[in-house]
DNA sequence: AGGCAGGTTCTTA
DNA sequence: TAAGAACCTGCC
């Protein structure tokens, strides 16, 4: 990866060589918050933003200084993976599915989102398609978040709520997100949050068994949502969350069982591969 | 108009 | 312990 300087430090040009698809990754479900806009992609983590743009040759103009991009940037990108890697693991012969879906979904990264975040953006994702998650999780931000950018459309850009931020908007206020039924679970997750009653950044110490036992005790959170947690949230790459296409997929393609012996650790980005290819190319036949 | 969308909780046997 | 129903809302 090399970076070059420009613009008073207000761009950097980085150049990379390993899977990196914006495009990709804005589809792939795993992320709420970075959105087409022009010539490039907007992207909201938290309560940073950068605007990205892909300028040909395995390089991108990246709207923000050297240090945000180090400090920041390249670690949510999750840059020091090799996901070119990963999918060597896949043997063409013996799993010509898999084998298709990542050429298919080549360029997806498992990007290093932040665990409030995710937790919330996965309660409010169940029974809802993604523009409706899009949708809620913009309102919600809009609400409680706080201004930080302005996109190259003119849009204004707002962080994330805080735990705290989250704890005082009302239930008459949650329910004007359109979260339907899943105004409570929200509301109780961000109280349990900042009463320090789930502690999520200690829970990146249990082992996957433990951390799957604190997230299922939380109101509003099953194990597809919790698997999501784990999998976007903690990075844990093996997990392998089981939504409606997923298991099309394992039923249709996969009825002498899916590998997962075989993928471990990285079962978690199969399962990206899997969601992508089967959205896309629907599971008729 | 009725069904369904990246599920979970609640109720009932 | 395990199915089945109920649940908000928006969109086709």
């Amino acid at each position: 990866m090399k970076i070059k300087k420009e613009d008073g430090n207000r761009k950097m040009q980085i150049e990379i060589k390993d899977d990196f698809d914006l495009g990709k990754i804005a589809d792939s479900g795993q992320c709420f918050r970075f959105n087409k806009c022009g010539d490039g992609y907007s992207v909201v983590a938290g309560d940073k933003y950068v605007f990205v743009k892909e300028v040909g040759d395995d390089k991108y103009d990246f709207s923000c200084d050297e240090e945000t991009f180090e400090g920041f940037w390249e670690n949510y990108f999750d840059l020091e993976t090799s996901y070119s890697g990963i999918r060597k693991l896949i043997d063409k012969k013996k799993d010509i599915y898999l084998y298709s879906a990542s050429e298919f979904g080549k360029g997806i990264r498992i990007l290093r989102q932040d665990p409030w975040e995710m937790l919330i953006s996965f309660i409010i994702s169940q029974r809802k398609n993604i523009p409706a998650i899009k949708a809620s999780i913009e309102k919600l931000c809009a609400l409680s978040g706080k201004k930080i950018a302005t996109d190259p459309e003119g849009n204004i850009i707002y962080s994330f709520p805080t735990p705290k931020e989250l704890s005082k908007v009302s239930m008459d206020q949650l329910t004007a997100c359109s979260l339907g039924y899943r105004d409570k679970y929200v509301h109780q997750a961000a109280m349990d949050v900042f009463s320090g009653a789930c502690d999520l950044d200690s829970y990146k110490e249990l082992s996957d068994e433990g951390l799957m036992e604190k997230l299922l005790a939380l109101y509003g959170v099953g194990v597809k949502v919790a698997n999501c947690e784990i999998l976007f949230g903690y990075h844990r790459l093996n997990a392998f969350p089981k939504d409606v296409w997923i298991n099309r997929v394992l039923e249709l393609r996969y009825p002498q069982g899916f590998l997962f012996d075989k993928y471990a650790p990285y079962n978690g980005v199969m399962q990206q591969y899997l969601f992508f290819y089967s959205r896309s190319e629907g599971l008729e036949g």
